[in-house]
DNA sequence: GCCCGGATTGCAAACGTTTGCGCTCACCCT
DNA sequence: AGGGTGAGCGCAAACGTTTGCAATCCGGGC
């Protein structure tokens, strides 16, 4: 494959003369330019990214750390949609995505350091919601780029885009005692993950701003499961007081709580609204309310910040959390004792 | 950052003892083996990919481009499945994982010879179902190791895997003719797109098999869209003679045809069959029968097949067909006449 | 006619590895 | 005792770029 010695031979230049076009540099006369830039054409030459990013110390590349424990299982878009944001900026920008998937949590932190230390990358974004706090403060220590989609600890100096959970479950609960509903209950992820915390955060401020009861055991952990959510509307709708809405920290846990309350004619009895929008779930009979995450939006962001401190030089850590959107369908669109 | 002279510094050996020991060579002594992995450790050393890439002239990555046209509409679980699959045997091989997803068909070859030419990676895997003979005769006449997800066109002499088009169509035909129906309709994707075009002949192999009636315009062209579907389906319930059984070339196209039957009160008059097995649809009402895609697995297969021709040395173009898998749900499962 | 300065280009070192070749031993064989 | 052998290791070139510095050339001012 032809090299920059070849195009500089047939150009009639040296090699610093051709590297100095690619470059764009101004001090080249534009003759010059011309015949490089033709040579370049009649080559079909590439600059050979390694030997590049060997002398600049630059590879032109980030990393994306998907981690996929318990939430591969919703296999809601989000993984795919994060990405497309990640890659509409980067393309903006030139630069290569590399991505690394990790099944164990503990695969995490390897993935991400080798990466960065093979200077396969410039820089990091990491998805994840658990709290993973020694993956954070080496990659601090080092002095890596990087962005968290998802939050940090509250201490944290890190950069991190993340959506506004606790008012996803504000709004969620808004909406049903707007509805009319007075007993209202919870079905939330696992408790060591950020958004479950989050989500409880909004839904229990929400509780309180309203005067609601909330008996022990309204808030009961799912696993972002259909499954796991269907468990826990069968738990709640046991109970002797049972909740007429509820509150799913997922779309995929309040299908899974729809079927349940199918099986027992109960779809107008008790209402239910989830998180994500997947598209499919307006179809469910009934269409399922939500609020709507800006997944896109979180991963162009996350890029957006990670190149402005690999191209601007932005230093220091920043934070930004974008709005959801609630999505009112037929699965709480009803008023508790409109006698339908 | 360390790099291998200050390792050898620290071991009190040269640079190149130290490279051996990082391939394994048998040819350095057990002691110092050790005092070098100690050195290593101690200063936590990465050897600088770049700089490996360029004297060996391997990356050990290889580049995924995924096209997402029109096929972004269905955000079924297809793109991070295949990804899964890919990324599963990557992983096992420790080779990484370039992403460029492209937006419009016509970036398609850019990205990929980019890639390539720019020794970013050691090969590719394109996942796309459109005919870009162009592209794949480039890689072919370069040398290019890859692999397609898809099909290439018959004559072409390149390395693919696939599932069973054909069959999925078949399938399909052969199911509703098994439930009594005798006039089947097909609502088919783009018709450029390979996929396609495999199971629309599949379907007409089986309408020929069973001898069954096909009048003019009962194969509708859609756009893999849940909109598309519903005019589709629309459009077939409109005419003089409207069919019993639908076979849609993917799901989303099946759940739009779905509504347009909910809307009508012809659920159980019509039954619809999808493709892909997109894991909501089996909670619609009637829940949809399907004909389930090994996506996971055409992600690790093709996969295997590259790296096998990347360290193994495996010569030649090789194709491979995975089988696909008939789902039997609600929305087919009645015998027509039986006075349901 | 000579010196100066700016524009344009080339030289060579550097980036961090790998690897063919050759050197130095210690040991064994005759 | 001398030469042969092989194990263990180092030298230096090579991979394909970028870039600080120096060289050359040209015109203009004195």
């Amino acid at each position: 494959m032809a090299n920059i010695k070849d195009v500089a031979r047939l150009a009639g230049v040296s090699p610093s003369t051709v590297s100095r076009v690619i470059a764009g540099s101004s001090r080249i006369s534009p003759e010059t330019q011309a015949r490089v830039r033709e040579a370049m054409r009649a080559l079909n030459y590439y600059p050979n990214a390694n030997a590049r990013s060997l002398v600049r110390r630059k590879t032109h590349a980030i990393g994306v750390i998907i981690a996929r424990p318990a939430e591969q299982a919703f296999a809601n878009p989000f993984f795919p949609e994060v990405l497309r944001g990640i890659g509409s900026e980067l393309r903006r920008h030139g630069y290569d995505l590399v991505l690394s998937m990790t099944a164990a949590p503990d695969e995490e932190q390897g993935a991400c350091m080798r990466l960065l230390k093979q200077r396969r990358v410039d820089g990091v974004i990491l998805t994840s919601s658990r709290a993973h706090d020694e993956l954070l403060t080496e990659l601090a220590a080092e002095q890596y780029p990087f962005v968290l989609i998802g939050r940090a600890a509250p201490g944290q100096a890190v950069s991190w885009v993340n959506n506004d959970n606790v008012a996803v479950g504000e709004m969620a609960v808004e909406h049903l005692v707007g509805r009319g509903h007075r007993r209202i209950a919870m079905i939330n992820g696992p408790a060591d993950l950020t958004v479950s915390i989050d989500r409880e955060q909004g839904f229990r401020q929400a509780v309180d701003r309203f005067k609601l009861d909330l008996p022990a055991g309204y808030v009961v952990e799912g696993d972002f499961t259909k499954d796991g959510g269907y468990r826990a509307m069968a738990e709640l709708l046991s109970r002797p007081d049972p909740p007429t809405g509820v509150f799913c920290a997922d779309d995929a846990m309040a299908v899974g709580a729809l079927m349940a309350l199918k099986e027992r004619g109960l779809t107008r009895r008790v209402a239910v609204i989830g998180v994500n929008d997947d598209p499919l779930t307006a179809l469910l009979d009934p269409p399922l309310s939500t609020v709507r995450i800006p997944v896109f939006d979180l991963g162009a962001t996350a890029a957006r910040l990670l190149l402005d401190s690999l191209t601007q030089g932005v230093r220091g850590p920043r934070q930004i959390v974008l709005p959801s959107q609630l999505v009112v369908r037929e699965s709480t669109n009803w008023v508790v004792g409109g006698g339908n």
